[in-house]
DNA sequence: CATGGGCTAAACAAGG
DNA sequence: GCCTTGTTTAGCCCAT
């Protein structure tokens, strides 16, 4: 598939340590307390790689997670919120709990907690850090030059990166087909330059990439909870390597997406408060044009039919294929509303492992048939991601201290 | 070892 | 002419 990345654009440097980590910590987190039911009411959380068994299955409950790990991380302090600054990482915070005398520094750890935050490089990829920055702006789209702006504001690091960052945010909105412009009329209207939007129907995708960026790092953590997970209130921000976020940046918007998989909460976010109806096929510039499908499109095309959704990418692909035949059968443009929508719904089941071979007839499922216990676990689902972004970073952060710990051993 | 994902660099064109 | 934006290509590294 392609578009979607789910892959740090610091991976070199932090991969290669996650391996080996997540394998010794394995055998610590293998014990069972984890709580099922909760994995059961939680669609992404079964969306993780669960071929191992139920060690696995254990390891990617969710709430287990965020619940037992927020509580460890101080993610969102009243510091961390004042300041507003890219300083979380969770080495600090980790060593703190696996250490009993470092507490008393925490000032001047988060000080250089905030230098490490300008020196690494966001643990998301360049396709993940549009999708954010779109999904967090109101009108749901945004000029290159605002995205820029974004990321910057938010990962510093790249304030003091060569300007080559930027072209690669240019060569990702071109050539990833998650990420579409939008026709000059409906959007900016003056200047130079389009907006970009996400495209609906490949919201899940990138919600996948997100969360398959968030779970498997997050075996990294897995020290069986100290304590009975607790109702403890959520984190407010969510201090990641090299950005911070508040709870409603990022993962609000991939929560507002799982909301809008839920029947009857249906947000759509190009139209919910901006002046562009992105449903609407000549509201966006799509083309037809084979040429235009190039790269990661056609090779989502090849390989969508052969290849399980082993990665990310081919979890988009997954997505990406039916689009994109469906656009060659002559739908150009979006969805309609209702398309993308259900294809949203189809792509959460998808991910909670049902078998593939379900195809639901779009034109037939009923819609907005609210169950209300569903569209509560489906809203449970939201919120537990909303608390898996900052775990992911923890555990991201994480990797990159085992990493850098091994590499100063050599 | 092959394949694919992701990043980077570069060139080029178009428009302001 | 310069800058920004957008597209395209190529090469590299890394993980699977």
């Amino acid at each position: 598939m392609g578009p979607i990345i789910g892959m740090s654009p610091d991976k070199k440097t932090e991969i290669p340590g996650m391996q080996e980590e997540r394998t010794g910590l394995r055998g610590v987190c293998g014990v069972g307390t984890l709580p099922e039911a909760e994995c059961a009411s939680s669609p992404l959380a079964t969306s993780v790689d669960r071929a191992s068994g139920a060690e696995d299955e254990e390891l990617t409950n969710l709430n287990w997670l965020h619940e037992n790990l927020l509580q460890n991380f101080t993610l969102g302090g009243p510091e961390a919120q004042t300041s507003g600054s890219p300083l979380f990482d969770i080495e600090g915070d980790y060593k703190q709990n696996q250490g009993p005398s470092s507490s008393s520094s925490s000032l001047s750890q988060n000080r250089g907690r905030e230098r490490d935050s300008l020196k690494s490089k966001p643990p998301f990829s360049f396709s993940l850090l549009i999708y954010m920055a779109i999904e967090q702006s109101p009108s749901k789209s945004l000029p290159v030059k605002e995205i820029y702006g974004w990321i910057l504001e938010h990962f510093p690091y790249f304030s003091n990166a060569p300007t080559g960052w930027k072209n690669s945010v240019r060569h990702n909105l071109s050539l990833n087909k998650c990420f579409r412009k939008v026709d000059k009329s409906l959007g900016k209207a003056n200047g130079k330059g389009s907006l970009w939007c996400v495209d609906p129907e490949y919201r899940p995708n990138l919600i996948q990439a997100l969360k398959k960026q968030h779970f498997p790092a997050a075996h990294a953590f897995c020290t069986p909870p100290a304590s009975p997970p607790s109702a403890s209130s959520p984190p407010r921000h969510l201090f990641l390597q090299g950005c911070s976020f508040k709870e409603s940046d990022i993962d609000a918007a991939t929560a507002m997406m799982l909301l809008n998989s839920a029947p009857g909460h249906h947000v759509d976010p190009c139209n919910s408060d901006g002046p562009l109806d992105l449903s609407r096929p000549d509201s966006v510039l799509v083309s037809s044009d084979p040429k235009q499908d190039h790269n990661y499109s056609s090779a989502a095309l090849q390989r969508c039919s052969s290849r399980s959704s082993s990665s990310s990418l081919s979890s988009l692909d997954e997505g990406g294929c039916e689009r994109s035949q469906s656009r060659r059968a002559g739908s150009e443009g979006f969805h309609s509303d209702e398309d993308s929508d259900l294809w949203d719904e189809r792509a959460v089941q998808q991910t909670s492992r049902r078998p593939p071979a379900i195809k639901w007839p779009i034109s037939k499922r009923p819609r907005r048939e609210v169950k209300p216990e569903l569209d509560e676990e489906l809203k449970e689902a939201a919120g537990s991601l909303l608390h898996l972004a900052g775990i992911r970073s923890c555990t991201e952060g994480s990797k990159r201290t085992v990493k850098s710990t091994k590499l100063n051993r050599k």
